[in-house]
DNA sequence: TCCACTGTGACGCAGCGTAAAGGTAC
DNA sequence: TGTACCTTTACGCTGCGTCACAGTGG
């Protein structure tokens, strides 16, 4: 029971935020006042909650409205629609901070001073070294790991590399020769690696 | 010595994004032929190439007009108005990632699935230690690995165990725990760490 | 005459912020 | 009487994509 102002306040958004949701169709309020004031009962507070927990996983208000539509409609396989937004979500999240990596690293391809590639707060593969080698890692170890690394999580394997700027080709020997490792003989490493 | 969409096709862009850019004032063909074409010369393609240097790193248009104009105006500093942009877009590019990190884990909250975690592509906790065992590392090592990255690195060392998933307790803790080690007697350690 | 190209202008997109011009609650 | 709230409408931001309608080059 409260007007759009102390709804905005009490989940910490702004009132045209709630203006918005409101033109969208996203978050109504049940009913008005005599002089027009939009009135906010429990259960939009409720629903504003489901609203505010999708928007904090970045899913567009279209598909919040979506998922709380056919939740209302029938119980049957709501679960199931908001994991394969929220799937969706995970996957965009991946490519945008792919782009973001790239951009990264054409920034510090542009000002080839190593000293700004320490502001990035992005190590790079010789710190990963150092930080392996403190810790006690020899090289066997470091080629346990990338075997064990790329076994286990191929995907979050090729991320790593490319979190370190290393080039493409260089990533795919290293992992090519991780695989090869894994099943294998003893044989020569590959020029460069994580190590 | 072209007109527009060669030019686009050229620089893998398209059409309306070359007369956007003519729009702003950011690339102005030096020319028209006689029936109002836009006529882009070598000075004009050049003058793109820059644009898509600084845009691959996210630049924003509005910055690439300055840079380019003040580089136009004179030599002087102009090396430096470059870096001062690049080294805000970093900023600016780590600050994003942050926000990305906080919603796919988030997402992870959510659904609280470890099958859908490993969709998400950034490792947890559990798997850094698989890792890290599987390379041969033992508690001791782990404990040296952490008090390293905190006193090399300590605002990456920060960033990761952001990205691990680990509360916002537990991350000031192991850092304390990090650096108190580092000039102490061995004590007990906290009681859990990327251990 | 056909077809690919060019011009200008306008609207659309996400998710709101901001302002204008006024009515309302206390 | 003040002032802190509320109403609606509409435009701004980024970086273009996508019409629509008309003229041009070959």
């Amino acid at each position: 029971m409260e007007t759009v102002g102390r709804l905005a306040r009490r989940f910490g958004l702004s009132r045209s935020t709630l203006l918005y949701y409101d033109g969208l169709g996203l978050l109504r309020p049940s009913g008005r006042t005599a002089a027009g004031y939009r009135w906010y009962d429990a259960r939009d507070a409720a629903r504003l909650e489901q609203v505010c927990r999708y928007r904090a996983a970045g899913v567009p208000l279209a598909d919040i409205r979506h998922l709380l539509e056919s939740d209302a409609g029938g119980t049957r396989g709501h679960g199931t629609a908001a994991a394969a937004v929220l799937e969706r979500r995970l996957a965009a999240l991946n490519a945008e901070m792919a782009r973001l990596r790239a951009q990264q690293e054409t920034i510090v391809r542009i000002l080839r001073r190593p000293s700004l590639r320490r502001r990035s707060r992005a190590l790079g593969k010789a710190a990963w070294v150092r930080l392996l080698r403190a810790a006690g890692l020899d090289d066997a170890g470091m080629d346990a790991w990338h075997q064990e690394f790329e076994r286990f999580a191929p995907e979050s394997h090729q991320d790593f590399l490319e979190a370190l700027g290393l080039p493409p080709r260089e990533i795919a020997r290293v992992r090519a020769w991780s695989r090869r490792r894994a099943s294998a003989l003893p044989a020569a490493a590959p020029r460069s690696r994580v190590k």
